[in-house]
This record gives C-alpha cells, sequence and structure tokens, in this order.
DNA sequence: TCTTTACAATCGAATATGCTAATATACATG
DNA sequence: CATGTATATTAGCATATTCGATTGTAAAGA
C-alpha cells in the first residue's frame, strides 16, 4: 500500500477520533438532522459543534444539505456506521479490559 | 451511550491515526513480527517504531511476547483487521474522491 | 565480566488540535 | 431595508502529538 493511501486512511481515522465526533455520527445514525438539533442534543457550544461537523465535511463523513435558514447533515455512506458497529463488537468482547481501562480513567480524575 | 465509552471509542481511533501505525498493522497482518523485522521493513528511526508501538500496545490494539533478546509483536484481535479491510472498501468504493483528494495533497506539496 | 544486540523510555522542540469568544454570512421575515 | 435566526469562520491561547537525539535495560555472547 502506497504511502498516500496510509495517510489518507490515517486521516480519516483522525476525524473519527474524538468523543463529540463520535457522538454526532450516533445522533446521524438514524438519518438527517440539522445541525442546530445536533447541537441541541449534544448540548454543547454552537461554535464547537460547528467545528466538528466541519472536520467530518472535510473528510466526507458526512454530507450536507442546505434547506432555507438550515443545514441538514447526514452521512454518506452506511459503511461508516458499520465501521461504529464493529467497534461496539469489539469492545463488547473485550469488556473484562475495557471496565478496567475505565476504571483507569475513573482513578485518574 | 456513555461518554466514558464514547472517549474510549476515540482513543482507539486515534491510537490508529497515523500512517506509521497503520503500515505496522499491515505487517502484522500475516502473523507476529519482531520488532527489528518491522523497523527494518518500515526503513524508519528505531526510537520512533518503538513509539508507534507503544502506542499500539497502551490501546491493546497489538500485544507483544519476549524470546530472548527479542520482542514480537502481534494483532491481539483479527477484528481490528476487519476494521482496516472495511477501511480499504470504503476507500475502493469512493476511489474518484480519493483520486481528487490524492491530487489536492500532491498539489500542497 | 565486558561488550554487543535488541528494544524501550525520556527529553525538548516543532507542529497540530481543541476550546471559547468574537465576528461573519446567508436566509427569512416584518 | 432592518432585524432575527441558523450556521460558519477566525483568532488566540492551552494542551497534545510527533520527531530525533539521547539514555536506560535486559538478554546473549566473547
Amino acid at each position: 500500500m502506497p504511502e498516500t493511501l496510509r495517510r489518507l486512511k490515517a486521516e480519516f481515522f483522525q476525524a473519527l477520533a474524538h468523543p463529540t465526533r463520535i457522538a454526532i455520527l450516533e445522533q446521524l445514525r438514524e438519518g438527517e438532522l440539522a445541525a442546530g438539533t445536533i447541537i441541541d442534543k449534544l448540548g454543547m457550544e454552537q461554535a464547537n459543534v460547528s467545528q466538528h461537523l466541519a472536520v467530518l465535511r472535510a473528510k466526507q463523513i458526512v454530507v450536507n444539505r442546505k434547506a432555507g435558514n438550515q443545514v441538514f447533515y447526514s452521512v454518506r455512506d452506511p459503511l461508516i456506521i458499520q465501521v461504529l458497529d464493529l467497534m461496539r463488537a469489539y469492545f463488547q468482547k473485550h469488556l473484562t479490559e475495557v471496565l478496567s481501562l475505565l476504571e483507569e480513567v475513573e482513578a485518574s480524575r
């Protein structure tokens, strides 16, 4: 595999590598949502969510559609959801280790 | 999905989000390899590869086994490989866009 | 024991990422 | 046209990542 393709893959994973962006994709699992709806559901700063949406857009993980005043987002390819599902399966499989990792997280707070 | 689990997922993607680490996982696709072998195959600095191996270890994406002087690495769970395969399928599917992205990459150099 | 081999860990500098606050844009409505 | 609403972009600062250089460590061999 050429280096440029590895770089693309890495950039793709990088785009997924943030809790907020994962949360956004979870929201979009059932279908498209307006940016404002996502912001409300996540209960975060407007600018912050908008920046994360920009990251997902830049990597074409989500696409957007303008309708009047609003912008509706959706996941471009269900394969993305499949990747997230695989991850879910992975974490479920290694539940024991995940729990100890969670404990570490708790402990370090 | 709880915030902590999202954080775990994000950290997992973060661990995959580097060309060198993807290259390492590709090398390990067929089975275990000694650290030195990986370093040779990638043709990179020893310390650098070792650091990337440490990242993959920290997230338990790879496991290691010491044998005398050497340390052998392998991918812990084939599900990881599946994720990479899904990504490959994804990029193949969107080959056209990938190519234009590649052109952008080229242009910006 | 002394040296070499094979890795891992640490340090410091450069770069990238993420956040809040502020500002801009674009459409809608009075 | 003036104002409000929805969303995007920019600036500036704090934190995190990555790299090469160096140092540490454990096993192997002379």
